[in-house]
DNA sequence: CGCCCGTAACGAACTTGTTCGTAGCGAACG
DNA sequence: CGTTCGCTACGAACAAGTTCGTTACGGGCG
């Protein structure tokens, strides 16, 4: 032990470091992200841009996942909210506050894809959830069923993004839509009498208008289906 | 160059590799996840069955994900399409193919996560397409409304499993969930009454109900809900 | 019969996520 | 004022995915 002929520098002597934080690190996560891509943005290419390790960053975030988690909740700040005060139908308030929440993860698949997976907890988030719910709630939904029906919204909004931002980025998730549309197309109508005749419905419609019926489809659903456990819904 | 070291060992003299072959990874894939689990299934790990390097694979595979995908479609030939054939409500024998398919993936966790994110187009992925659309036919579903339908439906299923099946398996997942709980009980009425009112209708419920729940919701709201582009659906 | 070339297979290397053990800082305590 | 303790920061190491350049196999051509 000691002799280690590396130089243990003190800390005060260098250009004062803003010493890390949890914020510090999604802020500059959030800068090398809009710089230079998800992609980039690596636990190395952030450690190197606080000027540290990158075993240093695992005390402020758990792993990558909730890095992105973090990043995702401060991009939801643009979510336009708007609409919740704004006057008019409550059902199309409430699609195009869905459709702003797709718009934003459209921009970033990656990002799409993690909150799918990691269930976000941040602060715009939250904000989002009473939005939805204020609306629902407008719209005479009741409790029971507003509660569970924004996780699906939600689900439906957020898989959707990430299924869509990433065939039009990743060459990838092109090829494979086309490998299904191919499969498709070669089956059998002996054996596949269904989808030999609806082949072509099944990849029909832009983007935007299946994200639309979908968002029509469940706030119909939800309107108009009980909960098991509470015919009448409190 | 020349005269290295290495001895080029005829691949003859070797105890007669079966050849790779995309099929045969995928089967040596299947046995290995069976045995040790997907995190065990790893690039390395699979190459080493097969008695080769890493590099090989990539021959066959485009990457993990694409080697995930035929994994998966593998397994989802254990999916119990036998309601199709049977008697009873369509749309109870609709939601028991969907609920089968559910609990296969929700035995793989991992595996579900990769069927969110990579669009399958196996074997047994199109027949339970074929499954679900004949299904939808015989409930009386316009084909335009079951061609969009059914994609609604599986990613409902997909999604809930893979939330669902990794809080389960990981421990990770399960601290999101608490942070979230924790985030929406902690929130002050003032500013977000909607969610604090219902903060325990929203965690409420067995995973069971909700997943059916929900597919009543998508089914009664695909039935009742025209698309943009043909008010009468053909 | 011998050479040649396309292609499968491979070894090594590079990148990235994550963990381990250690070192120094600063606050609390005697 | 000196010691000790907890905790942040960090370098190094390990595992895994993926790519690159090279090497041998085996069939076709001269």
């Amino acid at each position: 032990m000691t002799a280690r002929p590396r130089t243990p520098i003190s800390r005060r002597e260098r250009p004062a470091k803003p010493a890390l934080s949890r914020e510090g690190i999604t802020a500059a996560a959030v800068a090398v992200m809009q710089a230079e891509g998800l992609e980039k943005l690596t636990m190395r290419r952030l450690a190197q841009e606080l000027d540290t390790g990158p075993a240093s960053l695992y005390v402020y975030v758990r792993n990558t996942a909730e890095l992105h988690a973090n990043v995702l909740d401060e991009l939801l700040g643009s979510v336009d909210l708007g609409p919740v005060q704004a006057v008019g139908d409550w059902r199309e308030r409430l699609v195009r506050v869905l459709s702003s929440y797709t718009a934003v993860l459209f921009e970033h698949p990656g990002l799409a894809r993690s909150a799918l997976v990691s269930r976000p907890s941040g602060k715009h988030y939250l904000e989002l959830l009473e939005a939805l719910l204020a609306l629902l709630s407008e719209g005479g939904v009741p409790d029971g069923r507003a509660a569970w029906g924004v996780d699906v919204l939600l689900q439906f909004a957020t898989a959707t993004a990430a299924e869509q931002a990433s065939r039009d980025a990743a060459p990838d998730a092109q090829d494979e839509q086309d490998a299904l549309v191919a499969a498709v197309r070669g089956v059998s109508p002996q054996t596949h009498p269904r989808l030999a005749a609806l082949s072509d419905e099944l990849f029909s419609g832009m983007a935007e208008d299946r994200l639309n019926w979908g968002f029509h489809v469940l706030v119909n659903g939800i309107r108009q289906t009980g909960r098991p456990d509470a015919p009448e819904d409190h």
